[in-house]
DNA sequence: TGCATATTCAAGCGTTCTATTGAACAGTTG
DNA sequence: CAACTGTTCAATAGAACGCTTGAATATGCA
């Protein structure tokens, strides 16, 4: 038995909150916002990359820009999806985290998908201190309209497809490093997985590029460095 | 016209994090989140201050403890729920600040309830460093019970009901900060307004005691200071 | 043992959500 | 102007959701 007390929320302050909030309740969603965090897209490409319909994808949409959560704009015929913001992309990061914190169901499903021996044993900012001092490379194996869209800072781009051409000029004495679009997405795995049969020592990074640049500027604020690249 | 791209997700991880984020797009689910981010609560004391029904509460917080966001313990005739982790109030505390920055709803709502001339200038470093430094109070008007659960570091807990028998102990050349349950909670506001009506300077702190203990803490790490309180 | 209390369960009802289908609506290009 | 393309809209069926009601379960206490 405890004494009442006002819920203090006469007006509609937690249903604006849920409403955005079930906005990333769903898989499709989830999956349109992880792609346009790493680059702006057409209602079909996006709808190609889920293996959605393109109506359906186009609804989708609908609902995240009355969410305030995309913007579009016209490009000739197509209309280009982009976040609203580059902190919406973190937020979805945040989700990723709680369900690798606490969902069983998703580390099941990410094992599976993803591989555990595989990830970088180290922090953030020891990769980026042993990137920085030479003894380690980032590649970011995205394709390059992505990586040049959103670019992690201090990494090569060298996109999955062409890896394997470009193992030969990657030295045997560095650490590698491999970005993709994060937690969710495989291909940074295969990545590792394809240096790692070469005999190199490769690592996946979990972060997302936007969680990337975010810590990168944190630590930046917190004790400055110089930049390399 | 994009090129075909796997979407390298056989298994169900969008789904699996589909499903927890679910759990938070529901207002019912998120007061009752909020509250258990202070202190662990039985179901009939979430039912009562939700305004909700016990069995709707209790079904509510099936599904919270079916996505692992809560844990229940028995305690004689009731059982009391909490928060699973204290990362969890995070990630609510996150899906505010989401809708502060990008729904318009939001700030509506925001406006009616919480004010905005109210709101500390000050970010969470500098308040901390004024209270340090004696020349700020910081106040926690929430329940003692709350306040017990879920301190926060440095501050003074004086519940809202209290708060004017004691004005008359407080200093005039000080400034005082207000902290209740976060963004969604007006008791800080209330607060402020009765400091301000006796003329001291006072404002309200935005951030919920989770993420003010997150920020204290990451602070420590940055910068070491010797600790007050 | 039996009653009171706290919580959960089961069923039901109205609403909302997702994905599908087929049509409508621009802009673009010949 | 007409054909085409990319996108949105409208209508729909099926599932899921949120809340209510009434009954069932389990613990504490006389």
């Amino acid at each position: 038995m405890v004494k009442q007390q006002q819920s203090s929320s006469h007006a509609g302050l937690f249903e604006t909150v849920a409403s955005q909030a079930a906005l990333l309740g769903s898989p499709a969603r989830l999956k349109i916002l992880l792609l346009l965090a790493q680059s702006p897209r057409s209602v079909e490409a996006l709808a190609l990359e889920t293996r959605e319909s393109v109506a359906n994808t186009s609804q989708h949409l609908k609902k995240l820009r009355e969410g305030e959560l995309v913007n579009v704009e016209r490009s000739g015929v197509s209309r280009i999806y982009r976040l609203a913001d580059e902190r919406v992309a973190l937020v979805v990061e945040t989700l990723f985290d709680l369900a690798e914190l606490r969902s069983t169901a998703y580390r099941e499903a990410s094992r599976l998908l993803v591989g555990q021996e595989e990830l970088s044993p180290l922090s953030v900012e020891q990769m980026r201190r042993e990137i920085q001092e030479d003894r380690a490379v980032l590649i970011d194996v995205r394709d390059t309209v992505e990586s040049c869209e959103t670019p992690v800072s201090g990494a090569v781009s060298i996109p999955l497809g062409e890896l394997e051409a470009e193992l030969i000029k990657l030295s045997r004495t560095k650490t590698y490093f491999v970005v993709c679009r994060g937690r969710a997405c495989g291909q940074a795995t295969q990545g590792v997985r394809l240096l790692r049969k070469k005999g190199l020592q490769a690592y996946r990074v979990k972060e997302s590029p936007a969680a990337l640049r975010l810590k990168a500027r944190s630590l930046l604020a917190s004790k400055p460095r110089k930049d390399t690249t």
